[in-house]
RNA sequence: GCCCCCAUCGUCUAGCGGUCCAGGACGCCGCCCUUUCAAGGCGGUAGCACGGGUUCGAACCCCGUUGGGGGCACCA
């Protein structure tokens, strides 16, 4: 029995009412886009190129993706309905024990909306590309983040390939470090590096052959062609014509006769090999944005090969896309204005047989630093490195670049690994720029930080409280037996592993440092010098030497014996034990530390007072 | 300049035409707890950029304006 059912009768306007009026409202409304649509389909440029202008270009098109009848709901049942490559097979599964299953069945009434692709692949593909040029980007892992969770989610794949075409800025070590960054986030891929796959290698470097193939047979069956303008002719050409240079190549080399070209070679010009554009517009149905359109005419014909045969970027990658069988591409919202080019490409690979088809794309939202710029790979705070050394958690950090874009749910924001690849679902993403609150990136991590297991929070932290010198690795058995008692109360005051350091090291040194700004608040005057002396006088005599013996002692001499308030009382003592104002509870820290340090701190500290 | 994207609290977001005088989180401000600092609990602050239209009804759909961002290479 379906238990959306009981779910309809409780919501009247059900999914389907809910298309009902919307048919009616909306049917007249379309001759109005019919004609808006055609005004952008055909922008009145003095700069079109003729060649490339047909004024009937677009009414196929319209014909056959009438825009209103996709808004009215038709398209919706046609294709968005259907199970989304996340959703197949899928519905048992949320009503199995262990789910939270009513929540999420709930969720799945608007988990379709207006964005939806025009084919589902059977398995989805997914690929992450970055190439290896120094630092890692939080935006870039934020990517892969999202490429790796589509993946898991549709029970897909994710392929990992390194575009290291670019010898002056790639190094070994990036590409080391990178691989190494993806597994430190816990994003695993099936195909690329390490792993291997049925379509290596996954290194560009290391496919340069293949692409001079593909070429050639664009250019044998006439999808692209040999240009021969130089930048210098095109923009005197653009300029007699009245045009903004600007506006790039004018497709001129595309109907060159045989005798043309052998002309410009009996010069001495290698021509470059250039994609012939189609005369449509060129729209997709973007994952995150819905559609997307660019007018026939507005993408001049680009470069697939240079001069010298090596192939550029825009071609390579797409192909290499399309031999790996990519079905969903995810990529950064910068790479949105080239889409188009590869559109048209697509086209081409799968007429000559190289693509089976165009892959869906999804553009995701730029991650802003302050302002709202594009987070510079300058700005330290773009770089993971940074976020590791202090000691975020990986699913804290993880946690926090998910939401940059994505949310869970309404009402909650911490989640582990697990549970985003549960829920996650690219056409929820957000369209909008994020930007980088480290704020609210402690928080979260805070929070991942103190849902630690003990064993667990012990064996992050050892590393760097061992880096600092203040434990071995692996600590001895004595540090061991600190680290346990104390560590339930340091975790929940730590943002990251690295405040660790501050807040025990006085545990596990012989003399502590006491911070200056706090010894100027503490241990300045007669009252702290009375206050010290009043508690090693309380202390020195105390039977056993356990948390509440010590509370006791303390209690009576500081609170009762001298009238202090306690957190007078206390103030000089916590500094003279730990070095600072903030520490771990006193009572237990003080036991942890032992007697005889303890004392010996006291009176270190009382020392310091003059008088 | 041309093309494209984006627009809900300071920030990240929920919102899918009525259930919204807009929900959550971070931040900030109070209070409680308390030996410090945290954590935790409770409460508060603050937002639909603007103008038209469609509709009985618009944060939500359409158009425009404004603002912000990005892209315009024989780089990747």
């Amino acid at each position: 029995m379906d238990p959306r059912q009981g779910l309809r009768l409780l919501l009247p306007a059900g999914p389907v009412d809910r298309d009902r009026p919307r048919r009616a409202g909306q049917g007249p409304r379309r001759p109005r886009d019919h004609l808006h649509r055609r005004r952008r389909a055909a922008p009145a440029g003095p700069h079109q190129p003729a060649a490339v202008r047909r004024p009937d270009a677009d009414l196929p098109h319209l014909a056959g993706h009438d825009p209103a009848a996709r808004r009215r709901g038709a398209h919706r049942h046609a294709l968005g309905r259907r199970p989304d490559p996340g959703r197949p097979a899928r519905g048992g599964e949320h009503r199995g024990p262990g789910h939270a299953g009513q929540h999420r069945g709930r969720r799945r009434h608007h988990v379709h909306r207006r964005r939806r692709a025009v084919t589902t692949p059977a398995t989805v593909r997914t690929r992450f590309c970055p190439s290896p040029t120094g630092m890692v980007h939080v935006g870039l892992m934020r990517t892969a983040l999202f490429n790796w969770a589509h993946a898991r989610h549709t029970g897909g794949r994710l392929v990992f390939r390194i575009e290291d075409t670019d010898a002056s800025r790639d190094s070994e070590e990036s590409y080391r470090h990178l691989l190494d960054c993806m597994r430190w986030l816990g994003l695993d891929w099936d195909e690329g590096p390490g792993v291997g796959g049925p379509h290596e290698p996954y290194r560009q470097s290391e496919r340069h052959e293949i692409y001079r193939d593909v070429a050639a047979k664009l250019l044998a069956a006439g999808h692209a062609y040999e240009s021969f303008s130089t930048n210098e002719e095109v923009e005197t050409r653009r300029l007699a014509a009245g045009q903004d240079p600007k506006l790039g190549y004018d497709n001129a080399d595309r109907y060159l006769t045989d005798e043309q070209k052998a002309a410009f070679r009996a010069e001495g010009r290698e021509p470059v090999l250039r994609l012939k554009m189609p005369d449509e517009d060129l729209v997709w149905d973007d994952l995150v944005r819905g559609e997307i359109r660019f007018a026939a005419g507005s993408v001049p014909d680009f470069v697939l090969v240079r001069a010298n045969g090596v192939p550029l970027y825009p071609f390579v990658n797409p192909v290499d896309d399309a031999l790996m069988g990519i079905t969903d591409v995810l990529r950064g919202e910068d790479l949105l204005p080239s889409t188009p080019r590869q559109l048209a490409l697509y086209r081409a690979l799968t007429d000559i047989g190289v693509a089976s088809g165009t892959p869906r794309f999804g553009h995701l939202p730029y991650v802003t630093g302050e302002g709202n710029k594009k987070l510079s790979k300058r700005d330290p705070q773009s770089n993971l490195d940074v976020y590791r050394d202090r000691g975020f958690l990986p699913e804290g950090l993880a946690n926090y670049l998910a939401l940059l874009g994505w949310s869970i749910a309404e009402d909650r924001d911490i989640f582990s690994m697990e549970e985003m690849v549960e829920a996650f679902d690219v056409t929820r993403v957000s369209a909008n720029p994020a930007c980088f609150d480290l704020k609210k990136a402690e928080a979260i991590n805070a929070a991942h930080l103190r849902a630690l297991p003990l064993e667990d929070f012990i064996s992050r932290v050892v590393p760097f409280l061992a880096r600092a010198g203040l434990v071995s690795d692996p600590p001895t058995p004595e540090q061991d037996r600190l680290l346990r008692a104390i560590a339930p109360m340091a975790q929940e005051r730590m943002i990251v592993l690295s405040d660790a350091v501050g807040l025990l090291r006085f545990l596990f040194t012989d003399d502590v440092e006491i911070d200056p700004a706090a010894a100027a608040k503490q241990l300045a005057g007669p009252e702290a010098a009375e206050v010290l002396d009043a508690a090693t006088a309380a202390l020195s005599g105390l039977g056993e030497w356990t948390t509440p013996e010590i509370e006791a002692a303390l209690k009576s001499a500081l609170v009762e014996g001298l009238g202090r308030k306690p957190r007078q009382a206390f103030g000089p003592v916590r500094v003279a034990v730990s070095g600072r104002t903030v520490s771990p509870p006193l009572y237990e820290s003080m036991e942890l530390l032992g007697r005889d340090r303890t004392l010996g701190r006291l009176a270190a500290a009382r020392a310091t007072i003059a008088g």
